[in-house]
DNA sequence: TTCCTTATGTTTACACTGTCAAGATAGAGT
DNA sequence: ACTCTATCTTGACAGTGTAAACATAAGGAA
């Protein structure tokens, strides 16, 4: 629920005292930032100036640094997936199209937001005990176990070999995506787009 | 001014001025900083304490500390691929045995030293242009490149299709190794050591 | 309304960080 | 023996995250 955001009567002239929804403004300015510095070189402070708040203002909603970057590493997995989601919508509907174009949205993502995608698979800062967090990663896991069983027709939680099956497919995806995201893959990433998606797909197509 | 104190006759207890191998005793310092905070609570001033020295003395052998990083950076490049020539030594001579062998031994480096292998693969602190960690950086791919040729008989440089190969059996050892590296794979870590590494041959494998 | 309580932001302070400048010390040549 | 240079320390500075005290506004109860 809302707090209903009192009136904006004066709002115009003078920055109110109180910000009306600081929350999600901090949380955009935290991807910003992100997006600009990297998670290395991420400040509470910058943060905090970029949304025009004072520097301590963060802390009644986020509680520390932690919190901001645990917050800001849920709704980035959730993105994640929707990114994985659209991908998959634009795939031939048998499973084994679905589960590749997974792994596209999957890449697709880390290019797209290298940073983002760095703070949910590759940094310690954000807490992944947070129930927020856990669930919103675990979602992503959750759909790459049945698109698996949909292909092998087994599940992976059970059965060992399909349970190879998906970390396979997994580390392949997150391989590219991991490498797109450093840089470390120019001869692709320096293709025209159509191109290189349809190389990434070819690549993951070896793994399945 | 302060008068000149210099008092000798306790030379042997007390640490000398000048410490000896300094930027040696500096990396060994920092590796093991980085392997106890990571490279997100990586400290200069640490390091710095770790090896007995005042906070600014490694300002002198490197800079500042994407000086020091980067030689540390390089250091670890060096060390990721002699892992990979020693688990190749324990394989069968045959190329494909060699390309697998080589695998597990980039999945053994990241299991072994996480932060070490973030520092190389997933941090920007380092300076990827200075010539050291260039060439050291250069050498593991060009392994991965001769590798690749020896089994597909084409050379990536050059084939479109050769280059697919290299790209995607780099994609599924380096995918496996950061999700092992980021904690993601519990249930494959989990195992011990030989069925681990059975498992870890078996995914590899699959891109082959 | 009026008063009180709570939530939301600001200000100030502190310890810690990386970097710089200036001084202290030792080793290496000449 | 003497200077020169590399090495190390000390002290200072701006920037960081966090905590405490304070200021302002919103909501509810009388």
């Amino acid at each position: 629920m809302k707090s209903s955001v009192h009136n904006d009567m004066s709002a115009s002239l003078r920055t109110p005292y109180h910000h009306g929804d600081l929350r999600a403004a901090l949380l955009a300015a935290a991807e910003a930032e992100l997006a600009r510095t990297g998670i290395e070189g991420f400040s509470l402070r910058a943060v905090a100036k970029r949304a025009g708040v004072s520097h301590a203002a963060p802390a009644h909603h986020f509680g520390d640094v932690k919190g901001l970057l645990t917050a800001l590493a849920a709704e980035g997995f959730r993105r994640f997936l929707a990114t994985q989601k659209a991908a998959m919508a634009e795939a031939p509907a048998d499973p084994k199209s679905q589960l590749q174009a997974a792994g596209l949205g999957y890449v697709r993502f880390a290019a797209a937001s290298p940073a983002l995608f760095r703070l949910i698979f590759s940094s310690d800062r954000p807490d992944f005990d947070n129930p927020e967090l856990s669930v919103a990663s675990s979602d992503s896991y959750e759909m790459l176990r049945q698109q698996v069983m949909e292909v092998t027709g087994r599940d992976p939680a059970t059965d060992p070999e399909a349970l190879i099956d998906l970390q396979g497919t997994w580390a392949i995806a997150h391989g590219l995506a991991d490498l797109l995201a450093a840089g470390r893959l120019k001869t692709l990433s320096a293709l025209p787009v159509a191109e290189r998606e349809a190389q990434i797909l070819r690549i993951i197509g070896r793994a399945l």
